[in-house]
RNA sequence: GCACCCAUAGCUCAAUUGGAUAGAGCAUCAGACUUCGGAUCUGAGGGUUGGGGGUUCGACUCCCUCUGGGUGCACCA
């Protein structure tokens, strides 16, 4: 089925998605937190297709409608039903809502709408009670187990250490770090992965090209090679290796003289990766040379795995992989006829090795310009038996930069390359984050400068940001005022959260409670700017309800709920910022 | 030529993965503070979801086709 490899919607390649969410299937086995509607009612609904003998094997799911008119949570079960049963939709619907049993203290009303649907709306009370959720969570409010452990490894960034990261790594390790904290949030295992090669033909030209520099910088007529790095840091690298080694390295160009180079600009550029992946937040667990690949033999393993298997083949001296045999349009090589492998080969038996390493979800994450290499990949990892279909790969489009609203040109060879690091420089960490993880990762970026640098209503950031500042700022006012803080650990029931019953107020109840169930989405479907534009909607509901209602007034009761109301939305802010990789100052 | 991504308000993008009347931000115009942070809030205008077909109770979403932009198509990675 490797050939039929389709697209997704959004940039996600391999064969399935997980199991949907709002399914039923995995009850019982996992923790799903959902706002507590779903679970809810999935309850009562079931029971009712039970009495009603229908079963007809559709999967029961609720979801949110958009329109308030339409309640709060609304199921299409009937609607799905209706055909196999040969009846109205709409009658279906009745005879299910007449089955149903409710507590009209948590569910205040269940209408037939539409073609079909039903909708359910619930009591205020359901939703406010579950503040006191939120502040016992605190911390950890959003987390749930649905990944079931799964032992899990993200694969980004991945570049080779001859250069500095461009803006466009710089997306990939926002991307690609957010979704791995996503994964960890919903349960799963992860390892965070940086794949290199510091042993191919790209490195001997960096040695080379750094040589060539060292030599310049005493005979500017040195030759340098034709397709060497041409960018100024390998002079800077050359200009260390002076200091270091002073006038030692100009005897003739030997190996000796080569490999010391590459050992040397090796270790500065990728010191130079860390750096700037760590002000980015993004920290690896683990490096994984390609090299070992070879030094352990797993890349002639492959070789003679797939040989016996009848999938590799000699050709004109090459060794080749049959990929038609896989479902692809053409065979491809893996060993090249000077002996040298593909990019291919190490590719396929890293893959093996992650599942070997007891990996049972893999997510690469790749930029638009490897799409090519995956449907290979993915055929070399079916071909050695393992299933494709647990490997899924992100492929993001690629970064535009923007200044006063000309387009910033990136060329490697020019002198207006921007590197991520010099980005970070001129619009902080926060904001190069927050934009990388705005828009889906199957659309081209477009970066404002201006506005990332923008310290206004804006810019999304700070918008976000200053919703968590002046709630830490309110909590400061009301102990100041002699209120207590609603602490994580507090009583909840002394809280009478019932008091809270403005339309501003129980709005943003109801998004707080959407948390959990949006870094699922996000998680699973690896969309983080799903939990970006979230977290834009939480800011919002959170100065509507600020500008509309005074939090510290003279009613003691009502300030408390209040105060919890706000510690509830600063503790979705914080987690949901903590998972973007960004800072939540209660200053700013 | 082939494969993949994108095309939605003037601009940048969403849209619960097939749900009901397609939503935000910016920009434009008009408004709102004696008190907790105005880096805020309220309102208005703005759409044949690139064109055309199809699938079905229902399509921005899935299929076919055309147009335009991007990326890739090596015995480079």
């Amino acid at each position: 089925m490797i050939g039929s490899l389709t697209h997704m919607r959004g940039s996600l390649y391999g064969l399935d998605r997980f199991p949907g969410l709002g399914s039923e299937r995995e009850k019982g086995a996992t923790v799903r937190h959902d706002n507590g509607m779903k679970s809810y009612l999935a309850q009562k609904v079931a029971a009712a297709l039970e009495t009603l003998k229908y079963d007809g094997g559709v999967r029961l799911t609720f979801e949110k409608p958009r329109l308030e008119a339409h309640g709060d949570i609304t199921t299409n079960v009937a609607l799905l039903l209706a055909r196999s049963l040969g009846k109205n939709p709409r009658t279906v619907a009745q005879e299910i809502v007449s089955a149903m049993t409710i507590d009209p203290e948590d569910v205040a009303a269940v209408e037939v709408a539409g073609p079909g649907f039903i909708n359910f709306r619930f009591t205020e009370r359901f939703f406010t009670h579950q503040l006191a959720t939120i502040l016992r969570e605190g911390s950890e409010f959003g987390r749930s187990t649905i990944g079931g452990g799964k032992k899990t490894q993200v694969e980004f960034v991945s570049a080779n250490p001859t250069g500095p990261l461009s803006v466009g790594h710089g997306r990939q390790a926002a991307i690609g770090d957010t979704i791995a904290s996503l994964l960890q949030w919903t349960g799963h295992d992860v390892t965070r992965e940086y794949y290199y090669n510091n042993a191919g033909r790209q490195m001997r030209l960096l040695a080379e090209s750094t040589y060539a520099r060292y030599r310049q910088l005493f005979d500017a007529s040195y030759p340098f090679p034709e397709d060497g790095y041409q960018g100024d840091y390998i002079t800077d690298i050359a200009q260390h290796l002076k200091a270091e080694r002073g006038e030692s390295l100009l005897v003739s160009e030997t190996e000796e003289t080569i490999r010391l180079c590459q050992t040397v600009a090796e270790r500065i550029l990728f010191d130079g990766i860390k750096k700037v992946l760590a002000r980015m937040s993004v920290v690896f667990d683990v490096f994984y040379n390609e090299d070992s690949l070879y030094t352990s033999g797993k890349i002639q393993e492959v070789i003679s795995e797939l040989r016996a298997k009848g999938l590799a083949y000699d050709k004109d001296g090459a060794v080749w992989l049959r990929a038609t045999a896989l479902g692809l349009e053409q065979d491809r090589v893996m060993l090249k006829s000077t002996g040298e492998p593909t990019y291919r080969l190490p590719d396929i038996a890293y893959h093996r090795e992650k599942f070997r390493r007891g990996f049972e979800l893999v997510v690469d994450i790749f930029g638009a310009d490897h799409i090519a290499t995956i449907p290979d990949v993915l055929a070399g990892v079916k071909a050695l038996g393992y299933d494709a279909e647990n490997v899924k790969v992100v492929i993001h489009q690629f970064v535009t930069l923007f200044r006063d609203g000309q387009q910033v040109k990136m060329s490697k060879r020019s002198a207006n390359f921007v590197t991520l690091d010099e980005l970070i420089d001129e619009v902080g960490p926060d904001a190069v984050r927050f934009f990388f993880l705005m828009r889906s990762v199957s659309s081209h970026l477009e970066f404002d400068l201006n506005l990332a640098k923008e310290q206004s209503e804006k810019n999304p950031v700070y918008y976000v940001q200053y919703a968590h500042a002046r709630i830490a700022s309110i909590l400061r006012f009301a102990e100041s005022e002699g209120l207590p803080q609603p602490a994580a650990d507090a009583d909840a029931s002394r809280l009478k959260l019932d008091l809270l019953k403005q339309p501003e107020e129980i709005e943003l109840v109801k998004l707080l409670l959407d948390f959990p169930e949006t870094i699922q989405s996000a998680g699973l479907s690896f969309e983080p700017q799903r939990l970006t534009s979230y977290l834009h909607d939480i800011a919002t509901a959170f100065h509507k309800f600020y500008h509309e209602h005074r939090v510290v007034t003279q009613e003691r009761e009502l300030s408390m709920a209040r105060l919890a109301l706000c510690l509830a939305s600063k503790i979705v802010l914080a987690n949901g910022c903590k998972i973007l990789g960004i800072t939540a100052p209660d200053r700013m």
